[in-house]
DNA sequence: ACGGGTGAGACA
DNA sequence: TTGTCTCAC
């Protein structure tokens, strides 16, 4: 729903930026033969030759539309040329037009505050820059203008026949008389199409734009001149716009708002809203949408532009319609784990460009179920925390999609003995990852994101304790003996096989991924405590014919006592590893809560010595004791932030669940021989490594 | 039960 | 907060 925002008297000057038919433009610039010709770009084409996502404007005179599917595009085009989408791991893939995308960012983005409003679409907030020109170099000032400036369209200037329209423009612009804001908007008009010829100059890439004083009009205004022109909208043409603009034009009301107000209330305009106050549209809508509707009546949008040039989260998905529909447990556990590397694979290049950290990992699924009439039910959505690594995100979602499945399935449970014919099928995955935050460069690095984690994960006892009950990795042992057992007999032959091959495939992939970065030595340089404990978790679930189904051998854990939640691992232990696994806590930020785990009797004790990095501070003492503590917190909450922990006690898996650039860096943080004398050097080499690749 | 794959945001 | 829902391209 929308909600309204605080409306500042608006002088501000934002455009919006739209690529035309993106899609269609990447790829002509890969294949330059397809430019001028009626192009279009399909994903999949087995089925009635694919389903059309972009559609070139030469492809639109000929009546072709977005969702047409291939075949009917020919039908009224054949001369049309069909681009397929890149497939990888059986699914369509969209980094090129994701990358595409970010090259498009990075260059408005130097105008003014830019937010990725979508892989295609910006917003930029130009004020300063218009402020700044009208200081400085006026348009008034300017002996020529650009002729794309000229070729604007300005909403509400006459255009007398004969008169020619880009003089018209012109003495617009220039005009010595106007008020503050249109001239604002006429230097927003300059420095947009500028930045269109930029973008053009450096991609080859053509868009639209809309300038005005809000987000709203300006995406309006950009959708009214494809392709390749601007238009601008001065306040005294919102009302002319406004009043006619059939209300479901309107972003937002698209949908069944825009139904609902044209139904209930007989909105069939933009501007019939003008005919209700703000309490009418609040009895009606709610607080939010009802002084939202008002606003935007009059053409009122405080929102701000938000000033992020990257996503904030990452997914990956795939539907299966039809007779397509998933029916056995391997077949959604071969997909999951095709969708889960390529989550993975854009989570590490996010690590490794703009050094970002996601935190949750998401299952979304849709099923239906024609057995009885509960057939309606929804796929229960599952989350968890995100640990990094493709096999632990991998059975991550396979848990949570497990989870899921016999919260769907309930009652149904024995019942529901699975065959190829049996009334229930999964039509749709994806797996998500989102709470991404930045990781500050530098060694502080680590203790910044400790910090931030305590912040945003810290749950109350409450909230843990659900999370105990909802965690996937948490059910207990008979539980999970009744439905999934059940279900592992569902498993046909081949397709046993086909998840077999892909689990050594799996297994390898990590394996290499590992060679090409640094982690191998670094692996190599491992304590062997450490070593053995990756060699038994790395290929453990996938090793056996039933391990992967096998609770016992996956993540399968109990609630153990204690005043902080722990979660033991059910699997065979060593001595050692009982009291490791004593303070271990997967599944949930477990470093977090071990930095928590305050053991007052071995810190105190110590004497503390301070070394100070950026603006955190490590204080080490002893070899076997550090506490961390930001030190521009006040003096007073210094000592309640601080948390102390005993390096020995530390259970080096925990440490897995992060990032495994990361970790290197907590590892040879916490080598205590040399913790000293290699803290001042280390910042600098991460700092270096992590400015080696940095790109926006 | 084919407009797919992805995103963002609001709400309970 | 998680999970659901709506909306958009």
């Amino acid at each position: 729903m929308p909600v309204a925002k605080p409306v500042s008297s608006d002088g501000r000057v934002i455009a919006h930026i739209d690529m035309d038919c993106f899609y269609v433009q990447v790829e002509q610039r890969r294949q330059p033969e397809l430019r001028g010709l009626p192009t279009a770009v399909v994903q999949y084409n087995s089925w009635k030759g694919g389903g059309l996502i972009a559609v070139s404007y030469e492809a639109r005179k000929h009546g072709v539309k977005r969702s047409m599917r291939g075949d009917e595009a020919k039908e009224v085009c054949p001369q049309i040329r069909l681009v397929q989408v890149p497939v990888a791991r059986g699914k369509a893939d969209l980094n090129s037009y994701r990358e595409a995308g970010s090259e498009v960012v990075s260059i408005l983005a130097r105008a003014g505050r830019c937010e990725r409003a979508s892989i295609d679409e910006v917003y930029l907030d130009l004020t300063d820059a218009a402020e700044t020109m009208l200081a400085e170099t006026p348009p008034e000032s300017l002996e020529v203008i650009d002729d794309e400036a000229l070729k604007s369209h300005i909403l509400g200037l006459k255009h007398e026949d004969g008169s020619d329209m880009k003089e018209n423009v012109k003495e617009w612009l220039c005009r010595s008389d106007a008020d503050h804001r249109d001239k604002l908007l006429a230097c927003g008009v300059l420095i947009v199409a500028d930045l269109r010829m930029q973008v053009l100059q450096e991609t080859q890439f053509t868009c639209s734009a809309g300038i005005s004083h809000n987000k709203m009009l300006s995406k309006l205004a950009s959708a009214m001149n494809k392709p390749a022109q601007q238009t601008v909208v001065p306040c005294l043409s919102v009302q002319g716009l406004l009043e006619s603009l059939p209300i479901k034009k309107m972003k937002q009301l698209g949908g069944k708002l825009g139904s609902s107000l044209q139904s209930e209330l007989g909105v069939n305009f933009v501007g019939d809203l003008l005919r209700f106050s703000e309490q009418k549209l609040q009895e009606y809508y709610g607080i939010n949408t009802g002084t939202w509707l008002w606003n935007i009546a009059r053409g009122i949008s405080g929102e701000e532009v938000e000033g992020r040039l990257l996503p904030k989260s990452h997914g990956s998905g795939k539907t299966f319609p039809g007779p397509r529909a998933l029916k056995m447990l391997p077949s959604v556990q071969h997909w999951l784990n095709e969708l889960c590397e390529e989550l993975s694979e854009r989570l590490h290049i996010d690590l490794d460009q703009n050094r970002r950290i996601a935190r949750t990992l998401s299952l979304h699924a849709s099923a239906y179920m024609s057995s009885d009439s509960d057939s309606h039910k929804k796929f229960p959505s599952k989350s968890c925390p995100l640990r990094y690594g493709t096999i632990k995100i991998q059975e991550d979602a396979m848990n949570l999609f497990q989870a899921g499945l016999r919260e769907y399935l309930g009652p149904f449970k024995v019942k529901m003995q699975g065959n190829k014919k049996s009334g229930w099928g999964i039509t749709g995955l994806s797996v998500s990852a989102s709470k991404i935050s930045d990781i500050p460069s530098g060694t502080s690095s680590i203790m910044k994101y400790f910090q931030g984690q305590d912040q945003l994960c810290s749950p109350s006892k409450l909230a843990k304790d659900k999370l105990e009950l909802e965690n996937p990795c948490s059910f207990s042992e008979d539980e999970s003996n009744s439905t999934l057992n059940v279900i592992e007999h569902m498993k046909l032959p081949e397709e046993e096989a086909t998840i077999k091959n892909e689990s050594s495939d799996l297994v390898s992939t990590e394996y290499k991924t590992s060679r090409n970065s640094l982690e191998v030595p670094f692996y190599s340089a491992m304590p062997s405590l450490e070593k053995a404990d990756f060699s038994q978790e790395t290929p453990l679930s996938f090793s056996g014919r039933e391990s992967h189904l096998e609770p016992k051998l996956t993540e399968l854990r109990s609630k153990v006592s204690g005043e902080e939640s722990t979660f033991e691992s059910g699997r065979p232990a060593s001595e050692q590893q009982v009291k490791r696994n004593s303070l271990r806590d997967k599944g949930t930020p477990s470093l977090l809560r071990f930095f928590r785990r305050v053991d007052p009797s071995c810190s105190l004790q110590n004497e503390v010595l301070t070394q100070s990095f950026d603006n955190t501070n490590i204080c080490s003492s002893s070899e076997n004791s550090i506490s961390i503590h930001g030190d521009s917190l006040s003096e007073d909450l210094q000592g309640k932030e601080m948390w102390q922990y005993n390096v020995d006690e530390i259970d080096p898996s925990v440490i897995d669940e992060l990032p495994l650039k990361i970790q290197e860096e907590v590892r040879a943080w916490l080598r205590p021989q040399k913790r000293q004398a290699n803290s001042v050097r280390r910042s600098v080499g991460i700092t270096d490594y992590f400015s080696r690749n940095k790109k926006l």
